[in-house]
DNA sequence: GGTCTTCCTGACCAATCGGTCAAGAAATTT
DNA sequence: AAATTTCTTGACCGATTGGTCAGGAAGACC
C-alpha cells in the first residue's frame, strides 16, 4: 500500500494546483499571447474547471503577471555566471551558455517574456525600470572593467549585452521558423552544440577575446 | 484654385482607404497582438466605420495576412546587398546597414513578423516554407564561396544568418526594453549609429573579415 | 461527530467580439 | 439624365469572452 497518501496533502494542495495552473498558462500564453489567450484554454491545459482557477487566480491579468514575473526571476538567476569569473572569456562564455541553455529548455517563458516587452511591457514595467536596469547597470561596469585592464576591445557594453541577449533568446523565440529552415526538424543536439559554440565563438572572437 | 480635385480620383478612392487600413491595422497588430488586435480599434485608427474596414477587408484574417505579407516583401528587399556584393566585408556589412534601418524606421512591421513567427506562424507558415527557405538557402552558398575563397573564418553560415537577423531585429522588437534602458528616451541619431557600428564591428570581426 | 475552513464546480451574466446587411450616398458610364 | 457600379454606414446578430456566485464536497481541527 502506498503509505504517503496523505502526509502531503494540506497546503500542498494549494501549491500542487497553482503549479499546474502557472505551468499551464505559460504554454498558453506563449503560443497564443495574452489577448489570444483565453481562460478556458489554460483551464482546459491544466484539467481544471474554468471557474477552478478563477478560484486561485482572480484575475486573468493577475495570473499573467506571475507567470512574468517566475520568468524574470529565471532570467536574472542565469546572471550570476557573470559576476563569478576571471575575465570576460570565462564570464562571457559562461552566460552566453546559460542563456543558450535557458532558451532551450525554457522557451515559452522566452516567448512570454518578448510578448509582453514588445507591446509596451504594459504589465511590468515596473520590473524593467527597477530590477532590470539595476543589473544592466552593474554588468556594464563590468565590461569596462575588462576594457580597461586590456581584457577585451572597447566595445560599447550596452549593445554588446544587447547582442547576447539578441542572439540567445532568438533560438527561443523564432524557434519556429529555425525549426522551419531546418527541414520543419526540431534542433538535434549536436544541432544545439553547433549553434552554441558559432555564438560563442563569433561574439567572443568579434570582441577581440581569445579564450 | 486646386486644378487637380478630381483627376486622380477613382481607383485611387480604394487604394488609400486601403493603405489608410492597412497602416493603422500594422500599429495596432504590432502594439496588441493578433487575438489582442480588434476590428473597431484599427478601424477608430483609420478614422472608418468598422463597417467600412470590412468592405475592404472581408476579414480580421484577411487583414492580418496582407500586414504580414507586406512586411516580408520590405524584409526580403533589403537582402538584395547580399548578391551585388564582392565579399564579405560589404555584403554582410550592407546587410546589417539596411536591416537595423528598417528596425528604425519600420520597428511596427517588425514587431508583428516577431509575433506571427513566435505564435507558430499559423498564417504565413506557406512563406516561411518556400520563399524564405529559398532565400536562405541561396545566401548559405554564397557565404560557403566565400567561407572556401578564405575570405572569412569557416562559421555555420545559417547560424551567422541567425546572429544577424536577430540583433539587427531586436532594436525594433525590443525597442521598448531598450529605450527603458536608455533612461526611457528614445535613441538619438548617435545611439544608432553606435549600435550599427557596435553590431557591424562585432559580427565582422567575430567572423574574420577586416574592412 | 460536529464545526469550520478550504476547495470545487455547473450555471449564469453583462460586455465585447468578428462579421452581416439593407438602404442610401457618390461617383462613373452610357 | 438615366442607369450602373462603387462606396459608406448605423443597426444588428450569434458566439465567445472574463468573471461571478451559490451551494455542495472534502479535509482539518476540537
Amino acid at each position: 500500500m502506498n503509505t504517503n497518501v496523505t502526509p502531503l496533502r494540506k497546503q500542498n494542495k494549494r501549491r500542487e494546483n497553482e503549479l499546474l495552473i502557472l505551468q499551464a498558462a505559460e504554454k498558453v500564453f506563449a503560443e497564443a499571447g495574452f489577448g489570444g489567450a483565453t481562460m478556458q484554454l489554460i483551464a482546459d491545459v491544466a484539467g481544471l474547471p474554468k471557474a477552478n482557477v478563477h478560484y486561485y487566480f482572480s484575475t486573468k491579468e493577475a495570473l499573467y503577471r506571475q507567470v512574468v514575473s517566475n520568468i524574470f526571476e529565471v532570467w536574472l538567476q542565469a546572471a550570476e555566471s557573470f559576476e563569478d569569473s576571471s575575465g570576460p572569456a570565462e564570464g562571457i562564455g559562461a552566460y552566453i551558455d546559460a542563456k543558450m541553455e535557458i532558451s532551450r529548455t525554457h522557451p515559452a517563458g522566452s516567448k512570454v517574456w518578448a510578448s509582453e516587452v514588445m507591446h509596451g511591457a504594459p504589465i511590468i514595467q515596473d520590473y524593467l525600470e527597477t530590477a532590470l536596469v539595476e543589473w544592466t547597470n552593474g554588468r556594464i561596469k563590468v565590461i569596462n572593467q575588462w576594457i580597461a585592464d586590456g581584457l577585451m576591445d572597447p566595445i560599447s557594453p550596452r549593445h554588446l549585452l544587447y547582442l547576447i541577449w539578441s542572439s540567445t533568446q532568438h533560438y527561443a523565440d523564432f524557434g519556429h521558423q529555425i525549426q522551419t529552415l531546418n527541414d520543419s526538424t526540431p534542433l538535434s543536439d549536436d544541432d544545439w552544440q553547433e549553434a552554441k559554440t558559432a555564438v560563442k565563438r563569433i561574439i567572443l572572437k568579434g570582441i577581440g577575446v581569445t579564450p
